[in-house]
Formats: C-alpha cells, structure tokens, sequence
RNA sequence: GCUGGCGUAGCUCAAUCGGCAGAGCAACUGACUUGUAAUCAGUAGGUUGGGGGUUCAAUUCCUCUCGCCAGCUCCA
C-alpha cells in the first residue's frame, strides 16, 4: 500500500498501480500537480515503481508563487521544444521562470522576428495538445557530458562541469526535447492552455558581457485564456501610466535629442519639484542636517585622491579650466569632506549630518538611459554623517526611518537589499566585514527584511538600498545608506577626542529618494499623473462659463492666490464641457464651473477630479475644504 | 556599450509594388457667449532625425551616423 498525504492533510490509502492515478485526478483540478523530490515528475506509469511507502505529496496551486513558477518553468521547456522542431540546429542555454513568465536563451545565427514568435506560438500550442508528461532521470556526470558532447550542446556543457561535485544530474524530456534540469516540472504540458510570447532580446551568456549574445524570447502562459487576457490588459493600463507619456502630456518635463539623459523640467514639473525638496530640507532640518551646496567641478587631484579617478572614471565627465584639468562630479562626497576639512571638529560636535541637494553627471550608456529613472545628471538627496563608531547603529536606524517615513507618505511599497563588497574596492577585509556585518545587524534589529545583493556595493563600503516600483513593476534603487571607512582614511579626516587625542571619523553616505528625478518618475506612475491636491501643480482650474463671467473668475483667482492655493483660470472663448473636459485630461484636482448661478451670491459649482459634481457652495466653504485636505495630506 | 525594433507637422498617426507627403488634435484668424468630458468656418504648418549612395524618380532600397523603445550589462 502507499501512503498519499493530501493538501488538506488527509491521508489516503491506495494498492501501488492505478490507483496512484486516481489520486492525480482527485487532486488535479484547477491546480498544477507538483511533489517534492523527483519521483511525482515522472509519467504515472514510472511513479508506481519509484514511489516510496508514505511518500508526502505537497500540491502546489497556479495561485502561489511557487505554482506559477514551476507552470512558467514547463512552459520554458515546451517553447524550447518548438523552437528545437521549427528551428533545428539551435544551441539551448537557460529557460527559466521569472516574476512574470518565462525566457528561453538560444544560439542561433538565424535572427527570431515576431513571426517567428507566432509560429513558434502555434507550435507550442500543438505540443499542448499532444499531451506529453514530463519524465525525469538522472545521470552519472561523464554520462551527462557525453549525452550533450554528441549534440554539441556547448552550454549545457559548460552548465555541467560548473555544477558542484555533490550535485545530482537531473534531466527532463519532454516529447523529442531532453534539458538539462533540476525541476520540478508539472506531470504534463495538458493545463498550459493559454500562450503568449512577448518579445525577443539580446542577452549575454551568463550575464556576462565578455561573453556571446545569445537571443531570449520572453513569454507567458496561463492556465485559462481569460487571466493570459487580463495579463495583457493590465499591460497596456501600466502603460498609460508610464511617465515619459504622463511627463509629456501633462508638461512636466522633457528630454531633447540635443542633450540625452539629461532632463528639462517644466513650470508644472517644478512645483511637485520644488515642494519635494522644501519638503525635504525641512524634515533634514528637523532632524539636525545642516545643509550645504558643493560646485559642480572639482580639480581632477581630487578625484585621484578620493579614489574616484580609479574606480570610477569610466563614468566621468572632464573638462580643462586654463591649463588645469578638472572633472565634473558624479557624487557628492569629496565636496561634504572638503566642508569637513575647512574646521577642526571635536567628538562633542558628533554625529555631524551634511545634507546636499546636489547635481551630478554621470556617464551611463547609452542603452542604459530611461526617460527620468536612469538619466546622466540627476539631483542627489544626498548627505554625509561623520560619526563615532558606536554612533554608527543610531545613526543607521534614523536613516532608516527617515526613509520609511518618506515612502510612507506616498505610499510605496519598498523592498531592501544589503550589497557586500563589489571586485573593484578599496579597504582591507576587516574594515569589510566589520562595516557589512554593521548594517547586517541593523536590519535584523529593526526586524526589516532583506535580500542580499552579493558584490554590489560601492567602491568604498557595503550599503543597504531601498528600491521602489514602477508602475510595470520594475523595481528601482531610491534610497541607500552606504558605510565608509575609506573615504576618512584618504582625505585623513580626524576629530580630536576626549584624550585630546586624534582620530578617525566614520563615514556615512545616506539618500532617502535617492534621485529627485527617478523619484519622481516613480511618483507619476505610483500615482498615474493623478496627484494628490497638496502636490498637483495646478490645484484648482476656475472655469468661467463664458467671458461675461471673467471678471469673477479673476477675482477668485486672485483671492484663491492670496492664500497660497495653486489656482488658473480657462478664459477661452470654449463651452463649458469642453472646458471640463480638458481640466480632467490635465487631471486637476478641482474645477469650479462659475456662471450667472455663481456670480451674484459669491458661490462657485465644484467639480472634483474622477468623483463629478459637488454641487454649489460658498466660496468660503471650498477655500476651507481645501485647506483642510491640503494640510491634512501632507503629513 | 551590445542585440533587435523604430524615427513622417508641436502631439497622435496615414501614405498599396519605389511614382505629386496626408488626416485628426493643437496653433493662428474670425464667428458663436455657451451650465458639467470635444461649437463652426477659414489659415498656416514638412529638406520625411542627419550625411552619403542606388535610381528617370527614394518617406519607401543600401550605407554611415544621431536619437528613441525593449531587453542584456550597469546603476541613484
């Protein structure tokens, strides 16, 4: 007999042969089938023997994360298949699952168009129909090498002779395609129902550079046509909200052919601009940050001294004063140390908090740049904490939040990484491990979550990065808080201690938005253009429903100024829908129609942005309901 | 930077096989004086991203270059 432990916990009994089958179809509805280990993975018929007395199934549901993921694995697998039927002689990297569906990389010298796409679309949705289960096997290594050696599957080589020594060779063939795989896999292809490639792109083998340029075709599949429907829809949603499309039609910013990556604000643009900097210096300024602007060009010695000319350069911009050679900044930190050099500090005067809003130019590719997400000169929210080593803790939690906060305002959702030391670095091991186990230990105080992002920290130290979403769900680095304790040693930066002795500060560099620019891309599509009041650039639009009613418009506009409220008037000579109709395409939050009904009581019809009509009232009781929310909103 | 795609009026987009470069919106002028998502008429607007080439003829084909988009790499 064999047992079988349900989802639910129950546990069945059944005569090892078909009876395994039954449990499969008990369980099979709506759900993908999956077992821990490898035996579920192979057809029924091979389960019976492999299947052990009391063997655990665990079912995983298309819902759950881990469902998705093995369904997108699968489906990885029967695209490679069609590819292998459409397009023989193809070389097969890596197919895995990702947050939203699955790749496949091929080698091929043919070059996949979106054609190609549909067929290979057409022949997946064959291979569905034929129905084949998945069978795993294993296979000693050299057996391994030579089964791939004989196709000249040069990937799946290299794949092998770097897997770990302990490591099992797992293999899954489906119809005529056998990969590489360690699994698990769904029992057959029947469920994959709905298929839809997306794209195809290049990608370096290993994610290297140095390495050949593989072609990836991106896809999804679903187990129903509707959801694969309700996929692409929410697509196009996410991309009405993008902010280059927004930037343009709400004339907050623009980028010119004349300087790429490198922004134009607009007036609109400025005012969300301006309050999330005001914002800023106040709440730093609360918080003990001084405020300090350093130049945009520097001497070159002081970037050779920084560090920066070493480990830096390639994204550096140079320009020569006189015979002088000079270079334009791409951080901010050698300006804040000369700050620090310019007096003598004591321990007394600890932690000190340099905070900047500061431009710097950075050289990224080409192919790197990203309307205001990834741009070449950008404003740092940046400052510098020069502190005692056991400050260092304190001052890290405040950062953090101080961050917590700020997103929390907006309402973003928010993930954390820790990054550990990059090749390229400076510091000794200790200094390291002492800094990144620092911020380690922080986290894990606060009881924050994070990811580890294994030799991406800067140069100079290990930091913790706060990235936000986009609105496709792209995630972008915004805050960081990263530990220093190169910098003080270069610039030989000390403080003279309660023994009247010298000695060396810590050093932090900490941004909460990390970039205005990208912040504020994210702002547009977290709110998809529809600001709330207290940072709309236009907050109230006065639309007089014809020039006899001007004046009244004017005067409104002018009260409405007095008090500080983000106010125009729409005097063209248009009906008033029309008018109406172009506030809402602005997304303004308020409208006030005023006409001969308005005019004589001083009242005013209130239109509210998305909710309609609010019906008249006094030009004194909108100005408090707006105050009221205005303040309300912004903290 | 790499791979692939794209670039036509201020914006969104047409232009069959290489055969006179067009529409809507916006702008401008005039009329209309309007009550909750587009009033009507007229005018103007282009070295088809830029350079070179093939051709009787290039928005269309070839080539170089610049920019944009997706992904890779990189990163705030």
């Amino acid at each position: 007999m064999i047992k079988i432990t349900l989802p639910d916990g129950s546990v069945r009994e059944y005569e090892k042969g078909v009876k395994v089958l039954d449990v499969t179809k008990d369980i099979s509805e709506g759900l993908a089938r999956v077992a821990l280990g490898a035996v579920v993975n192979e057809e029924i018929k091979g389960m019976q023997e492999s299947v052990e007395e009391d063997a655990t199934f665990r079912v995983v549901k298309f819902e759950d994360e881990e469902g998705k993921k093995i369904f997108w694995h699968t489906s990885a697998h029967i695209m490679a298949l069609a590819v292998q039927r459409l397009f023989p002689g193809v070389k097969f990297a890596i197919g895995p699952a990702i947050d939203n569906g699955f790749y496949y990389d091929f080698d091929t010298e043919h070059r996949f168009t979106p054609e190609d796409l549909e067929k290979i679309e057409a022949e997946m949705v064959k291979i569905v129909k034929e129905g084949h289960a998945l069978k795993r096997y294993e296979m000693p290594k050299e057996e391994a090498l030579k089964f791939f050696q004989e196709k000249n599957e040069v990937y799946k080589i290299d794949l092998i002779e770097n897997l770990p020594p302990e490591e099992v060779i797992s293999f899954y063939e489906l119809g005529e395609f056998t990969d590489l795989c360690r699994g698990p896999h769904l029992l057959d292809v029947k469920k994959v129902k709905a298929i839809k490639l997306l794209s195809v792109a290049g990608a370096y083998w290993r994610g290297d550079e140095k390495n050949k340029m593989l072609q990836r075709i991106y896809g999804i599949t679903f187990e129903k046509k509707k959801d694969l429907d309700q996929y692409i829809e929410r697509l196009e949603e996410a991309k009405k909200r993008d902010h280059r499309k927004l930037g343009k039609e709400l004339d907050l910013f623009s980028i010119h052919e004349e300087g790429p990556g490198f922004p134009f604000f607009h007036p609109k643009g400025m005012v969300i601009r301006n309050i999330l900097e005001n914002f800023w210096k106040e709440e730093h300024s609360k918080r003990g940050y001084g405020e300090i602007k350093t130049p945009l060009i520097l001497n070159e010695a002081l970037w050779h001294q920084s560090g920066h000319w070493d480990h830096y350069k390639e994204n550096m911009y140079f320009t020569k004063i006189d015979e002088g050679d000079y270079a334009i900044k791409p951080m901010n930190c050698p300006g804040s140390i000369l700050v620090y050099k310019s007096q003598l500090f004591s321990y007394r005067d600890f932690p000190l908090r340099l905070g900047e809003l500061g431009l710097v130019h950075r050289h990224e590719l080409s192919g790197a740049l990203h309307g205001l997400m990834r741009v070449r000169s950008f404003t740092q929210d940046d400052a510098h904490i020069y502190c005692l080593p056991e400050q260092i803790r304190g001052e890290v939690k405040g950062v953090i939040d101080l961050a917590d906060m700020f997103y929390n305002i907006f309402g973003f959702k928010y993930h954390v990484e820790l990054s550990t030391r990059p090749e390229n670095s400076m510091g000794t091991e200790e200094q390291w491990e002492l800094a990144t186990n620092s911020l380690r230990e922080v986290l894990e105080e606060k009881g924050i979550g994070f990811i580890i992002n294994e030799g991406d920290g800067a140069f100079y130290g290990p930091k913790i990065d706060f990235h936000l979403e986009d609105a496709i769900g792209r995630t972008w680095q915004c805050g960081t808080i990263q530990l220093d304790f190169q910098m003080p040693e270069r610039f030989d930066l000390y403080y003279i201690d309660s023994a009247n002795e010298k000695k060396r500060p810590v050093m932090i560099h900490r941004t909460i938005l990390g970039s205005i620019e990208r912040f504020m891309g994210i702002l547009i599509e977290h709110f998809a253009g529809k600001f709330p009041v207290w940072l709309a650039p236009v907050q109230v639009s006065i639309l007089p429903i014809s020039d006899k009613y001007n004046d009244y418009a004017y005067e409104l506009m002018k009260e409405f100024k007095d008090k500080g409220i983000r106010v125009e008037v729409d005097d063209r000579a248009e009906k008033i829908g029309f008018k109406i109709r172009e506030a809402q395409l602005q997304k303004l939050p308020y409208m006030l129609i005023v006409g001969e009904k308005e005019v004589e009581g001083r009242l005013v019809s209130v239109r509210k942005r998305d909710e309609g009509d609010l019906g008249q009232m006094s030009v004194e009781s909108f100005m408090d309901r707006l105050l009221d929310e205005n303040i309300n909103k912004v903290m």
